[in-house]
DNA sequence: GCGACAG
DNA sequence: ATCTTGTCGC
C-alpha cells in the first residue's frame, strides 16, 4: 500500500517528542469499518547483532485465515525507549507495509493513545497508512484500571490524565489481560470491537499472533 | 529526589 | 524484545 512520509527518521529523542506531540493533534477518532480483511504486524531482534525481523500478516474476515504475508529485515537505527517504541519500530515495518495490499484494519502490539503524549506506535501506524489501527499491548505503559473479571470479553477501563484511553480486556478465561487502545480513526469501544472480532481462542488476536509466529520463524530461518 | 517504564 | 526447562493450573 502507498504510505505517507509524515516525517525523518534520523532524530533524538528530544526531537522524536516532540513530533509526537505535533502529530498526535491529527490522530481522530471513528468506527470499526466493514472488515474484508486484517493486518497483523511485529518485529523481532537479534540477541547478538543489531538486526530486525518486520513481519506482516494478511487475514480474511471474518474467518480469520490467514491469506498473504511479508518480511523484511534490516539493521536497527533507534534504541528502545519507553514512549518513543514507534521511532523504533516503523522504520523496520515501513518496507513489508509497502508490499503489503491495503487492510482494512491494523492491529500492532504496543498502545495507541494509551501512552504519555497520547501518541504511541498505533497512532503513529495509522497516520503512517491513513488506516484505522489499533494497539494492544501486554502490559500498560502509563494510566491506571481496575483488573478486569476472570472471563473472556470482561473489560474495565484504563483512564489516564482524566481521561478514557482504552480498555483492559481479558481475552481468555486465565490469562492476564490485554491493554487496547485505538491508534489512529477509532474510539476507545470501537478498538474494542476490532480486537473481539480477530480473538480466536488465544490470548493474542489472531493478526498479532500469526505475525509474531512468522517473525520468529524468518529470524530462525535467516530470512 | 525516587521509582516506573509498550517492545 | 531477549536470555531459558520444566512445570502447575485453567
Amino acid at each position: 500500500m502507498k504510505l505517507h512520509n509524515i516525517n525523518p527518521w534520523n532524530l533524538s529523542p528530544a526531537e522524536a517528542v516532540a513530533i509526537q506531540r505535533e502529530l498526535a493533534r491529527e490522530v481522530r477518532g471513528g468506527q470499526i469499518p466493514r472488515l474484508r480483511t486484517v493486518l497483523g504486524l511485529d518485529v523481532s531482534y537479534q540477541r547478538t547483532e543489531q538486526t530486525f525481523t518486520a513481519c506482516a500478516v494478511l487475514l480474511k474476515m471474518p474467518e480469520l485465515s490467514p491469506m498473504d504475508s511479508c518480511c523484511g529485515v534490516g539493521d536497527v537505527s533507534f534504541p528502545y525507549v519507553p514512549g518513543l517504541l514507534s521511532f523504533r519500530e516503523i522504520p523496520p515495518l515501513i518496507p513489508v507495509l509497502k508490499k503489503a495490499p491495503r487492510p482494512d484494519l491494523i492491529i500492532v502490539d504496543g498502545h495507541g493513545i494509551a501512552h504519555p503524549r497520547r501518541f504511541g506506535l498505533a497512532c503513529h501506524l495509522g497516520l503512517v497508512t491513513g488506516v484505522p489501527t489499533i494497539g494492544c499491548a501486554k502490559s500498560l505503559l502509563v494510566g491506571t484500571c481496575q483488573k478486569p473479571g476472570p472471563e473472556r470479553g470482561d473489560m474495565t477501563p484504563i483512564t489516564y490524565d482524566g481521561n478514557l484511553v482504552g480498555y483492559a480486556l481479558r481475552t481468555r478465561k486465565g490469562s492476564k489481560p490485554l491493554y487496547i487502545s485505538p491508534g489512529h480513526l477509532l474510539d476507545p469501544e470501537e478498538a474494542v470491537k476490532g480486537v473481539q472480532m480477530c480473538l480466536k481462542g488465544y490470548r493474542l488476536p489472531e493478526p498479532t499472533r500469526l505475525a509474531h509466529k512468522l517473525t520468529q520463524r524468518a529470524k530462525d530461518l535467516g530470512v
